[in-house]
DNA sequence: GATTGCTGTTGACAGTGTCTACAAAGTCGT
DNA sequence: ACGACTTTGTAGACACTGTCAACAGCAATC
């Protein structure tokens, strides 16, 4: 016992501290004074390491776009090597789908650019990273005939703009009301295959 | 002079004063207190009239779904008689997306379930309204052979999707980051083309 | 060893949502 | 007509929030 607890630094401890929060009890729990008092910490210690509450959950959302990355670099690695890069590019939609959906209140604070310092460096940087892995299978795919005259960005851009409104309104329990017993896999499905509109080898 | 001005029930007028302060200063001004003041009335007048400001931001949001549902309506109106369902769709698609980045606040706030009582039963009808436009036409579009084996609702729930995503990335700014260069206009065909995949006749 | 910078505490201030007590004013039953 | 009751708005209180300034301990540095 008596083991080094209480070395890790505070600003780390701290968005440790608020990825829990945000878990436990959802986004609208999210507080300098909460934060501070589960960190054991008094309520202007966080001042010390971060500007003010958007600052901290700048980075904290940061850590939610490392999260999103590392991901959908995951699920390729699992691809077969023989596959297609549109059958890759699908299965990384399906992790961006899947990371949101498993942690949901990460998921939202990541696009909501009025709870979060959107100008922070290490929040630009790792969501422009995010952007870059789809990016990346959005060129192979082109490579391999699929719409190979688009503006590669643009068409990355709309599948983005597809998986992410899957994920945002699965997460956030939409949903719920209009399809009430549609199956997570199957939309995603459906929306990839749409998308993608792969005629040879869905991803299913 | 001397107009009726006052007559307006105060329930209404906390309604539209909730729309003018969203449009003027987005949605983090969107206070019970600032409402108060900004319609004339003592702070605790609101609560006369809704339990709490969720309830009352669940009132705006429907709104908002109303005006949603009349773009959609309205751009319908618009689309030659001959036009196929699909095109009929697309320009559906258009609309939605149109009408959240030409009130971004509005729609941002339609769908953030942390901040208003998504059990409201007119904010619950207005969204499932809504949805049921593009189901309608979602509908249409398989009656004329496209994915005509589908679940209509799944399938409905996917186009609302890439959409919604579309307009929500668009709305709050994210694509400025990834994609600064694109215009909305060729992001909404580029998408609808992907999605509903029209090689007769493209909306543009 | 005195000084300086870092890190955390404490107290203050304005702002928030929501509750209760109160007042004015209209409505209704008799 | 008049008292009782409901409605609608006000005023004050409470707990909570973010942020700032003043202070304390402690490490390092010259």
């Amino acid at each position: 016992m008596a083991e080094a607890l209480q070395q890790e630094p505070l600003d780390e401890r701290l968005v440790g501290v608020t990825l829990g929060l945000l878990a436990d009890e959802g986004i609208e729990a999210l507080s300098l004074r909460r934060i501070a008092r589960r960190a054991g910490v008094s309520h202007g210690a966080p001042l010390r390491h971060y500007r003010g509450l958007s600052h901290l959950l700048a980075e904290v959302a940061a850590r939610g776009f490392r999260l999103l990355s590392a991901a959908i670099e995951r699920s390729s690695a699992a691809v077969p090597g023989g596959a297609s890069s549109r059958v890759r590019l699908a299965v990384a939609g399906r992790a961006y789908v899947e990371a949101a959906v498993a942690n949901p209140g990460l998921f939202a604070l990541m696009f909501r650019p009025d709870a979060l310092d959107v100008s922070d460096p290490h929040f630009e940087r790792e969501a422009t990273r995010a952007f870059d892995h789809l990016l990346r299978r959005v060129r192979a795919a082109q490579e391999e005939g699929w719409h190979p005259s688009r503006d590669p960005r643009v068409l990355a851009g709309c599948v983005w703009a597809a998986v992410h409104g899957l994920a945002t309104l699965w997460a956030q329990g939409s949903f719920l009301g209009p399809v009430p017993d549609a199956s997570l896999d199957e939309t995603i499905s459906t929306t990839l295959e749409l998308v993608i509109s792969s005629s040879d080898g869905g991803n299913q």
